[in-house]
DNA sequence: CCGATCACG
DNA sequence: ACGTACGTGATCGGG
């Protein structure tokens, strides 16, 4: 058998992955998408290949290299873009990691490395792959050595396979006579010229016919479109050097130790450690598993009988940390005695080798499970698991303190990612890798352990980060106030929930009638992509913006063709009509429980600036800007014998803004009660107070909330409906007006880009790794995201302390009033009647003295009998 | 499963 | 010249 050696094209396939896979950062900011799918097509050819020797080669003239396939341009070269020049050194230092040689040579072309190797290896004997994305390699071919181009085709990596003969069969010219094809039409990406007036067509049929250049040049005057003999003459001199230019150097001067490209195991400790590091959860699997975890599993037991699960039990009270799991047995153990929540096993970890997987049975009911379960809670010193706030209605803690939720901890250590599984957890904390196909006895072991033994480690991080007191007065006691809130659900009338989308339905069918009748025909008016054809082609609206997939029919577009075409008023009260009866009054029936109550989720760890969210339904966007859509809100109602109370804080973000930039103006302006966007408005409408217009005043709002979210001129003139340059004479007045403001806002951009990260007043962090972009765009938004996120992130921390106040103090005070919803800067709470007076007090006095700030928080607070009437 | 749209703060 | 306001979630249509 002929021994295989694999010869990887470095920068090119290392581009080639820059522009085919999404852009990927890990959580220190650096960008890993080029390495991700450069490591993605090398295993995907080792698989296929198991070569004896493997060898990547780069070239070496930084910053530029001679085939950059995305080049499009002429002659110049565009520099190489940041985000893939950062990720060059990497790929290396993991390929060294690997032990996977690396060839590079000064001044040398990779083409010339990848040339010159392969010509030595097949003279040794040795079938070679040469894996590139460039074309040019095509030369190279021959009988022995195969060239594979990886294509990224949606997001699946195919490769194209050419022997010698295959180049033939494609290209009608053998792999040699390539060159020469070349030679003649040139490569602008290469800078060579070729000979002008011939292409690809013209000069693959002269060298099919003549082989070579010079037997062309030969018989140039037989060539046959005269432009191509005519000029073949002229330019022969060129001709040539295109050819030299085209010639991969298969000789080149270098040193090839083919002993040195002998192929090992790639998968070492140094490997795995980058991998970790840069985040490749997949390619993490493909490391030995065993190797790793072994130890830990063979610690792994599983008890069916009563009287050992007691002896654990016992042992665990006494342990200073426990981690727990609460799973589904979806194994074949035994769901038979499941509980009726579904779990049917209860895992706990209290050491490296004390990891208990308790299954369920008759004589150890769920229900005694959870029971024992709370015990060891409130017996040990930290009690941990993942996602706590599930697992509350049958783990019924009522001890706080102790508890630890590996979820949340993970989250305030990067609120940036989409979900943080103990899979993940144990990958970043402790270094473990899991089996995705383990047996879930396993699996639950892997989870109890990982709460256990990354409660540490979280915990000296949020202590490094300056986040373990927002952590341990925050956001653990809000887990708990968040479930007191979903039990407490809020109760809604389905009888006049129904009615109300009959309504809606009837006034549909009507608008639909009347819209097919103005269009002269039907279609979905729901279809954004039906609608602007019927309205921008059929119809002949004027069309102005676009969207990728054609006309835009967004709501601002149609706004101004409204006033002039009838139908588009139509279309308007439709969609906003379809919105409310689809999302609202259909939308959230489904939702309303037994008990005649809407128990949405509060979720904790999805923002990235330490908002809370509402899902199932989201109960943080119920209309209310507009009438009929606000309308709905009678119909959450309190139960009987109670009201509503809800209490929203006036401008909290604004004058979160005013305290931490210290702006005398604005912290005065505050203290004094004033009108702040009319004050606003009269210093940057240069107008006296009493004389400001409610335009100027509504502009001057405008420029307010701008500012919070981390002002451009483009966005306000765009909010607004004014010239970019108005916009901008606005934002420069207003910074004049306010110059500690300006001050705060470029301190705060400045810290961001030396720290990687904004931090809000009770330490939450949000990293920013938009700011290292190249990317004008990204770098912008980055700009933004550190303005606005200390801001949000302020105003969301200081309503978690009003809320978690609020919620201890009703259940202190045994009242029966509860805290039901939370939409952000507001509270609504369902008040026993008889507690009407105290609850009110409690609510404005936690929400008002939750941060003690150089501006005075000031709580709008009303009562009704229904939302509607309460806001 | 993604993009467009639109509801909220 | 670039192409944008910050933060969410649900629904729909259309691949």
């Amino acid at each position: 058998m002929r021994e295989k050696i694999v010869l990887i094209d470095g920068h090119s396939i290392l581009n080639r992955a820059f522009y085919g896979v999404p852009d990927l950062t890990n959580s220190e900011g650096l960008h890993t998408n080029a390495i991700y799918g450069f490591l993605n097509i090398l295993f995907k050819i080792l698989d296929e290949e198991k070569p004896e020797y493997l060898t990547v080669t780069f070239d070496v003239h930084a910053p530029t290299f001679r085939h950059e396939m995305y080049a499009e341009y002429k002659g110049t070269r565009k520099p190489m873009a940041e985000e893939l020049r950062q990720q060059v050194p990497v790929i290396k230092e993991v390929l060294r990691a690997m032990d996977v040689e690396i060839i590079e040579k000064a001044g040398l072309e990779a083409d010339d490395l990848l040339g010159t190797i392969s010509r030595i290896c097949e003279e040794k004997g040795m079938d070679v792959a040469i894996i590139s994305g460039d074309r040019d390699t095509l030369q190279l071919a021959t009988e022995h050595v195969k060239i594979r181009i990886p294509k990224t085709k949606q997001g699946r990596t195919e490769v194209e396979d050419y022997y010698a003969s295959d180049v033939k069969e494609k290209y009608g010219v053998t792999p040699v006579e390539f060159i020469d094809v070349k030679a003649l039409m040139g490569d602008a990406s290469d800078n060579i010229p070729g000979v002008p007036g011939v292409g690809e067509k013209t000069a693959t049929k002269i060298i099919m016919e003549y082989g070579n250049i010079e037997n062309a040049y030969a018989h140039a005057s037989e060539l046959k479109p005269p432009r191509a003999s005519k000029n073949l003459q002229e330019y022969w001199d060129q001709a040539c050097m295109s050819k030299t230019l085209a010639t991969i150097n298969t000789h080149a001067d270098i040193e090839f130790h083919l002993e040195a490209a002998k192929h090992g195991d790639p998968y070492t400790k140094e490997a795995h450690d980058y991998f970790q590091k840069l985040q490749f959860k997949n390619l993490l699997s493909r490391f030995d598993v065993e190797a790793s975890s072994n130890k830990i599993e063979s610690h792994f037991k599983e008890i069916n009988e009563k009287d050992r699960a007691e002896k654990v039990f016992k042992e665990a009270e006494k342990a200073s940390t426990v981690g727990a799991a609460l799973t589904e047995d979806n194994g074949n153990v035994l769901p038979l005695f499941a509980h009726a929540s579904g779990y049917g096993r209860l895992t706990i970890a209290y050491g490296k080798d004390k990891i208990y997987s308790i299954v369920c049975g008759p004589d150890m009911e769920m229900d005694y499970l959870f029971e024992r379960l709370v015990h060891i809670a409130e017996n040990v010193q930290t009690f941990s698991m993942f996602d706590l706030k599930k697992y509350l209605p049958v783990v019924k803690i009522t001890k706080q303190e102790n508890c630890f939720d590996a979820t949340v901890a993970a989250y305030l250590l990067n609120p940036l990612k989409n979900d943080y599984t103990y899979e993940d957890v144990a990958r970043e904390q402790l270094n473990l890798m899991i089996d995705e196909k383990a047996d879930p006895m396993t699996k639950a072991c892997y989870e109890a352990y990982t709460a256990y033994a990354a409660a540490g480690s979280l915990t000296e991080k949020m202590q490094a980060e300056g986040m373990y007191h927002l952590f341990t007065d925050i956001e653990m006691p809000l887990v708990f106030t968040l479930f007191d809130m979903e039990q407490a659900g809020i109760q809604v009338e389905a009888e006049a929930l129904k009615f109300y989308g009959e309504q809606l339905g009837a006034r549909i069918v009507e608008l639909e009638k009347e819209i097919y009748e103005m269009a002269g025909e039907t279609f979905n008016i729901n279809s954004p992509k039906q609608l602007g054809v019927v309205l921008f082609d059929h119809m002949q609206l004027p069309n102005g913006k676009k969207t990728k997939t054609g006309y835009s029919t967004a709501a601002d577009v149609l706004d101004k063709l409204a006033p002039d075409y009838p139908v588009v008023e139509k279309v308007l009260e439709y969609r906003q009509l379809s919105k409310l009866k689809s999302t609202y009054a259909d939308g959230l029936a489904v939702y309303i429980s037994s008990d005649g109550r809407i128990h949405g989720k509060f979720n904790q760890t999805i923002t990235a600036t330490g908002r809370i969210s509402s899902t199932e339904p989201n109960l943080q966007n119920i209309p209310v800007r507009m009438e009929l859509g606000r309308l709905i809100r009678k119909v959450f109602v309190p139960k009987e014998g109670c009201v509503f109370i809800d209490a929203d804080y006036s401008q909290i973000e604004l004058r979160i803004l005013a305290h931490c930039s210290g702006d005398e103006q604005l912290i005065q302006a505050y203290k004094e009660a004033r009108d702040i966007h009319r004050m606003t408005a009269s210093q940057v409408f240069h107008t006296p107070f009493d004389e400001v217009t409610d335009l100027q005043r509504r502009n001057a709002k405008a420029v307010n909330f701008g500012i919070v979210y981390g002002i451009s001129s483009f966005g306000l003139s765009q909010d607004l409906s004014i010239t970019r340059k108005e916009a901008a004479q606005y934002i420069e007045n207003y910074f004049e007006t306010y110059p500690g403001i300006k001050r705060f806002l470029d301190d705060t951009v400045a810290h961001a880009k030396e720290e990687g990260y904004v931090v809000t007043l009770f330490g939450r962090r949000r990293p920013v790794p938009e700011l290292k972009s190249s990317n004008f765009m990204q770098r912008n938004f980055g700009e933004r995201v550190a303005m606005n996120a200390p801001i949000q992130g302020s105003a969301a921390d200081i309503m978690k302390i009003a809320m978690i106040g609020v919620n201890k103090e009703l259940k202190e005070k045994g009242l029966k009033s509860k805290l039901i919803l939370q939409v952000h800067d507001e509270l609504l709470i369902e008040a026993d009647k008889e507690e009407l007076e105290t609850v009110q007090e409690i609510l404005k006095r936690q929400m008002e003295q939750a941060a003690d700030l150089d501006v005075p928080l000031i709580v709008d607070m009303h009562t009704g009998e229904n939302w509607y009437e309460a806001k």
